[in-house]
DNA sequence: AATGAATGAGAGTTCATTCAT
DNA sequence: TATGAATGAACTCTCATTCAT
């Protein structure tokens, strides 16, 4: 949350705001609405109300509900772009630390409460936006799988990695974390039976039960 | 679906059925039109158009909107009931054997599309129902899964398979079948990069090499 | 209430009964929903029940809603024709016997609680019905009006009653039960402020200091 | 009313107004809406078109038609709270002045047609409001009540009215007029046998004669 | 005579969006 | 930039009424 919540109170006078602040703020407020309540189900009422300003205020920036979705994904989803490749290129290092640091590193990135509401928001609403998807996809997934698959070709040529059906289609080594996601999503509020910490331990567990070289 | 979608046409008279088979026929509809718009912007008018009747006719059998939509998922998720744990109880049955019966059976359950379908609805829609989730986990997963655990602590007692962090929180055991899942809902109508086939191989093989004895 | 309140259970068979027994269930029932509801919130479904029977059984006896409201007036309003006016025909009588005998047959009338409810029903729905009113009027009120006027100016004649601006519009003697009448509706279920013994004595008392010749 | 009733024609645009000015319109409209078709058969529909603006429109300012009719009752009852106790207080009048201004006073009131409208919509919903009534009874009716029980009290203590049955139970002294009222809601349109001026007379008439000390 | 199933016509209400200010 | 007022279109749901049995 860039600037916390804005709600409006009784007393609050107008606020005008350079576009690309309120912008900001409307999209912090359209994450925290599109992703509880869903597309369909959420309101610009109620999104203008957590921003701070009237309904009508918000199509002083945004022409139409849509254009706040497609602005917040696209918002959303841009700024992981930085990261490079997840798996370190092959140096010497040994399998596990190679495992560690790829599984952590995707473990970590959850913590940003806005990564996990966004990939709710992606699954939850993926038939609002194929192209937005695509897009998403063709930028952000598809670059790093390669990179990714090409790391690990590496690794299967330096013999540190077993070659294997995983080495072949190394995306799925995502497996586990998005499961847990998938569980987070339909517990709701009730507890999950398996904490992040615990899958993230079987997970790479898995991975280096399935890569080490025998 | 008994019989074929059945819009209605201008020229088709009023059908009396039996409530049992309406209700039949109104959530085969229903589980069209909320698993590919949604529960909020799925509309009465067009299941009930769907299910060849007119709006109010749905209100015959059904209070509202939610209670079809409760049905629905009630219906669609009991009858898998009665498949016993799915895991075959350790006989003198070698790993291999043991995996490929288990992994078969999962990926089998959802050449039926109502399966699937069910399934995109629970993650899509979970936020509507926390109880239904509850009792379909309670019923239907949790037994399940308990049981499961118990063939697996059994296995790993006679050395069939081994110890790992795997055998401790076993349900993890569905996780590349579930990322598939996942990735068909982003992916819509495109082009998957993997194919059903080729995940349920790496699927066998990533609980091979986690389970496999030493 | 005929034959006491008729509500279908689970377990109540289907009944056939003549048209005419049936009617008087039916009205029954009507006149309890239409005057705890109003016409219009009244609900055939909710009077079918109550009748026991199915909203369809009620068309096997009305053509509609309408027809129902209009024989439950009738009916209710016509039997009361039988009494005759209701000041005694001036006979050697004395004033306070001849009072207390003409608001004490308003007052018990009241006893039967179809008559309130049926006059309650006659002034909420009046809009409804302005012909039904008038054959109601015509029939029944101008008549007895029309009597205890004559009876009036034949006390009056008498010297029995003294001329007063009561004796030329008689029907006013009705006054203060009627004003209670509204007051009980006003209030609903809460506790009137005056009961009607109370206002059956003013109301006695008021008669005879306007009547009682000087 | 404040300009006449104002449907909409076709080639009328939107007429911005101040929430404030739009509720009394709508009250206008609401008023007549009501009152001639009864909260259950007056919709939102014409009571907006009445007032000149969309169905839609209402609720810019009002959130169901429940608070529609909560407001109009509100706000037509409250006004009337201005006039003081309606018995003049006991200075040496003379009863028949006394009496002639207390009736002349009820019966002035009614030439507002809305407190006819009023009144009447009070009588015919009572059952949809017992908590409206109750304080309408309660800031209004009581107080006026007490004030005017007690103006009473205070000239039965003068010898200005003798003490009776009416003495003590005051309030029934509006029933000849209450009795009109219902009388114009039976008969419609069509003519009362008898003119509010008529009743005004006898009204006058009876109270003397109940009052008159001997 | 009686009913369960079905429907057309509307009702109240919501909501994305526009307009005047 | 911002808003309160306004609206069209759509939605859920109700109800008197009809139909097939």
């Amino acid at each position: 949350m860039t600037s916390g919540t804005r709600q409006k109170t009784e007393t609050q006078r107008r606020r005008y705001l350079p576009s690309v602040e309120r912008k900001r703020e409307i999209l912090d407020a359209a994450l925290i609405e599109f992703s509880s309540h869903g597309y369909a189900a959420a309101t610009i009422e109620r999104i203008a109300a957590r921003a701070g300003l009237s309904k009508a205020g918000i199509y002083a920036h945004y022409k139409s509900k849509d254009e706040v979705f497609e602005d917040l994904l696209e918002t959303a989803l841009t700024p992981s772009l930085k990261d490079d490749g997840m798996l370190p290129a092959a140096a010497g290092a040994a399998l596990p630390e190679v495992v560690a640091s790829y599984v952590d590193q995707m473990y970590d990135r959850l913590d940003e409460p806005i990564v996990m509401a966004t990939f709710q928001l992606l699954i939850t609403e993926s038939r609002r936006t194929p192209e937005l998807i695509r897009r998403w996809y063709d930028r952000m997934l598809e670059p790093r799988r390669i990179r990714d698959q090409a790391a690990v070709d590496e690794y299967v040529g330096n013999g540190i990695m077993r070659h294997s059906a995983l080495t072949e289609h190394f995306m799925l080594s995502a497996a586990p974390l998005v499961m847990w996601i998938v569980m987070r999503m339909l517990y709701q509020d009730n507890d999950l039976p398996l904490s992040l910490e615990q899958v993230r331990e079987v997970h790479k567990q898995l991975l280096l039960d399935a890569l080490q070289p025998r």
